[in-house]
DNA sequence: CTGTTAGCGCTTTCAA
DNA sequence: TTGAAAGCGCTAACAG
């Protein structure tokens, strides 16, 4: 049943239906009528595929994520659902896996179909390919700075969270502080790493490289982490975990071995993760304001599809104390 | 630029560069070099919605999930996605909010976008509307039963699920078996409650309502809903709790309390969430194949779409026994 | 084996 | 205010 079909039987011109649909144009009232009572009787729905191909626009937001189940994305995922809500938009998710060729590939899927911009949710691939996308379709990243009249990024400071999370534990009277760290290729990561060293250099702690074990961010990694480090014989009296995922499988290892948290040691992580609410006990962090980064990222990709300029407030990384974290004793 | 430019560049018809596009037909050796040097020199990417238009088949499929940051949403999905890998398809994931009225809108707008097929993840849509649009386009939905032929829905057994939860409470030892409830207007809920109930009776222990309370499935509402059980002074020795999320919130209410667990009050939940292997200690509960159940939804979907029959094995429910239950002492 | 041609369902000049 | 007609980019008869 097509545009076509409503316009026979309501005695009009294909034109006219179109004109009443979208509004484009006066119609007299009868014709009006007629055809509107046609498209009720019909249950008629234009085909969304015939308007995209005419008018140029899909009414789509391609999204790449790097792992759809992972709640790190998931919050972001709302923020952009909620940001689209009641424009019009829907969104194809596709999943990069954390693999530049793959994100590469998903992108150009998209772009075939002619989303109308693309979010980028982390990633590996290079600033300059999504620079080079972002010829055909705007783009909008998050966790890498860009900045072009078709591309934005914002990436949030790392090194500045680390830092607030290593310097409450120091404030704490903490001085051997073990760091479970990310995946050496993971520039946020890196940047926590970094974060974590200066907040020791400025408190005139050394940098100890027996204190940090690298996990992969996910839970079953950071509790291989920890124990490495205890298995190592370090003394250490807090932890700092690159991510909220990897320190739950450092809190489970401390639970398994039957050191307390806080008591015997400090646990702190980055992220902030809904969970984190109800870890037991909750779980000190730093926030990342993930659900605005995808309210952010919605409202900056209209901004560049409608050629809009959109200036984004995001909240800053802060730290958030709840019940991992205490004095030192 | 399009497949018409390409044809000029290589000095043939656009049929031709269709053809080898497509390998739809037998195309010269040295036509399809021209059409393929013509088509990475010019970095040709065919119109997919030209390709849609022309052939009525979008090669995506809509998804409806409830609540896009959901965990439990969350690894179906995942499940969805692999099975959905290197078939050509992508998908386009909207959220219902559990809302019958918001679910129909979005499989509207999915289908209006001709969508080749739906995957409607839980919902309060009645099944004779599912239905109907079933006739549009195959459907395939979990949390429900349905069979036609263009439509699929399976459930697991509820009521099973939780029988096999407070048998286990009461094989150790426990009476006193407090229940956290659902919402009564979700029939997965309701099922895990008339298990509980069955459970009770098939081991003559009597029912007591007073020592059930009520939450929305969710963390918070988990932690509200002991707190009533515990301050109405009923005693207990185990919980059973409707699903995890709210049994989280559960852990961390006796925790505030200093009830410990397993050692003072056994919990026990309902999903098996990816967390719950991480709580401290890590939570007994009834799996759900969450992700088979995406990638059984898949190949269903697929199925359907391409007419040949296919049937779904999913693993049942099964009793995790991890460390929130213990003997009754 | 290859080109011509007629659409897929809709929008939008252009005339009337 | 309304209709005729052209065309978005692609595919698939149908000839040749």
């Amino acid at each position: 049943m097509t545009l076509l079909d409503v316009a026979r039987v309501a005695g009009v011109s294909p034109s006219t239906v179109s004109r009443i649909l979208n509004g484009t144009a006066k119609v007299s009232a009868d014709k009006r009528k007629a055809v509107e009572t046609a498209i009720a009787e019909m249950h008629f729905e234009p085909n969304q595929l015939a308007q995209s191909l005419k008018s140029g626009k899909s009414m789509t937001i391609g999204i790449v994520v790097q792992d759809i189940s992972s709640p790190f994305f998931a919050e972001t995922l709302r923020g952009v659902d909620d940001g689209l809500k009641a424009t019009g938009y829907a969104s194809v998710i596709v999943s990069g896996h954390w693999n530049a060729q793959e994100e590469a590939d998903r992108i150009k899927l998209l772009l075939a179909r002619k989303v109308d911009g693309l979010i980028l949710l982390s990633g590996h691939i290079a600033d300059q390919d999504v620079l080079r996308f972002a010829k055909q379709r705007p783009i909008v990243a998050t966790g890498r700075a860009l900045s072009s009249d078709s591309a934005i990024g914002f990436k949030l400071d790392n090194e500045y969270g680390a830092m607030l999370a290593v310097r409450h534990l120091i404030e704490l009277g903490h001085r051997r502080i073990a760091f479970v760290a990310g995946p050496s290729d993971n520039p946020d990561a890196d940047e926590r790493l970094a974060g974590y060293r200066r907040a020791l250099l400025e408190a005139d702690i050394e940098f100890d490289p027996k204190l940090v074990a690298e996990s992969d961010l996910h839970e079953a990694s950071g509790l291989l982490a920890i124990n490495r480090l205890i298995e190592s014989q370090q003394q250490f009296s807090a932890v700092f975990a690159v991510n909220d995922q990897s320190a739950y499988g450092v809190r489970l290892s401390l639970y398994r071995k039957g050191i307390r948290v806080p008591d015997d040691i400090s646990l702190i992580a980055f992220d902030d993760l809904p969970t984190s609410l109800y870890t037991t006990p909750p779980l000190t962090t730093i926030r990342q304001p993930l659900y605005d980064m995808g309210l952010a990222a919605s409202s900056a990709l209209l901004g560049l599809i409608s050629g809009t300029a959109v200036d984004i407030m995001l909240p800053a990384l802060e730290l958030v104390v709840r019940e991992t974290t205490r004095r030192f004793r």
